[in-house]
DNA sequence: GTGTATTGTGGACACCGTCCACAACGGCTA
DNA sequence: TAGCCGTTGTGGACGGTGTCCACAATACAC
């Protein structure tokens, strides 16, 4: 009876992991790479839904198998949710560095320092508007988990973008060139860090569940720029 | 339906509510206030634990009744969910309110105004970290419904404090007496609204279960101030 | 006092996360 | 080549959840 239903997605997913080499008619007990697989199950289901989406059983349905074959890679549904905030919080990355990129030709320093604050900015609300669920899931309380930015514990790489920085470590990055550049009073660097991050996450919040929830995009838009405003001149 | 407002602290007598009458020897089939009962123990597990927390059976359980019982007052359990969320944004509008209360006594109109404003602020923040159940609650995602200060409905009472205005309401009286003031340019009043939001909530929530979550009362204090600094100064 | 709408009960269903014992497999060693 | 053994997936079960249905007890209106 293992024989039964391949699995309906196509779901391998590049790997190049080597692996491969077993005659697929022969019985898929061994799967291959399910921790792969319900990681991918699971950012795919958090992406759709957010976190309280990620339902374990139904990661491990579109593996295709059997649920408690999830608990020999992740020890309980929290920490599956663990890892695929990781990689939520690996793709907000990438989405600041992507807006990093679209302004890397500037050369004076100042306007260069500021340009690098507000694409950060930008790629956050960006990435928070148009990928609801995952950022819902990258900053989901967890229990026993902490978000990357705490201090407390050593920045994990599974939480970085390309450039190896974490959506905090972005944000750092975009400060310390404003000081360097004498736009932002080193005095006031070390609270900077929060309070620019405290802006963009609450406008994010507001209007992903909160009150301002459905309003359109061009003045979510809008909005975003106008808080990063709000940001840059408070500082 | 509803008689006075609930008290954010904890349990009114249980039974004995008003009805009597009955012999209480005698079964309860009869509750006599069921759907109070429930909102209460609802709001009570909200408090220690947040939107998830508030089970319906557990409520049912609170209350002395069969879980099927809690469907002759809310039609499911997001119906019990969004009650309480009601009864949450009222406590934050009776904190907010409160200090607002403490700086009743100034009489310089622009001092005044700008006195509000960080009032509001402060009270917000003060439910955030005190209450910090009942504040997830107040915006968690709730699928069908909506927060107040979407301008799509109409204000629902039940969200107010005791000045009969929601939270969302409070902080827009707050920016009216800065306009009246002359502290706040007329053209900039309609996005101040959000931008203000914005800041105190994104602390709220980077505090609650965010990269600052566990940062020492003081220090989050002492943000919290600088955050309304932000605002007052970047509107 | 009798009838009727309201409100709580009892039992069931599907789904969830998780635990346990067991079976299939792959790679190591002899 | 044969055998072992640790890893990984299976099968079945348990307690928990929200929700549906039919039924019983009650309060109230006539």
């Amino acid at each position: 009876m293992t024989g039964g239903k391949l699995s309906p997605k196509g779901g391998s997913g590049s790997k190049g992991t080597g692996r491969a080499g077993k005659s697929p008619t022969r019985s898929t007990y061994r799967h291959g790479d399910l921790r792969r697989a319900l990681l991918e199950a699971g950012i795919e289901l958090a992406r759709q839904g957010g976190p309280e989406a990620v339902v374990l059983r139904e990661a491990t349905r579109r593996a295709g198998v059997v649920p408690n074959a999830a608990y020999r890679h992740f020890s309980s549904r929290e920490a599956l949710l663990a890892a695929v905030r990781s990689s939520a919080l690996s793709f907000l990355a990438q989405a600041m560095e992507a807006e990093l990129d679209r302004i890397a030709t500037i050369s004076r320093v100042d306007d260069r320092a500021r340009a690098m604050l507000r694409a950060v900015g930008t790629g956050y609300l960006n990435f928070a508007f148009a990928e609801t669920g995952l950022f819902r899931m990258a900053f989901a309380p967890l229990e026993g988990v902490r978000t990357p930015g705490d201090a407390t514990e050593p920045p994990d790489p599974a939480n970085a973008g390309k450039s190896g920085l974490n959506p905090f470590q972005l944000l750092g990055s975009a400060l310390d060139a404003m000081v360097s550049a004498g736009a932002l009073p080193a005095a006031r660097r070390p609270a900077a860090e929060f309070l620019a991050w405290s802006g963009v996450h609450g406008l994010a919040m507001l209007v992903i569940d909160g009150p301002l929830r459905g309003l359109p995009p061009t003045q979510v838009d809008a909005l975003g720029q106008r808080v990063i405003d709000m940001v840059e001149k408070g500082l």
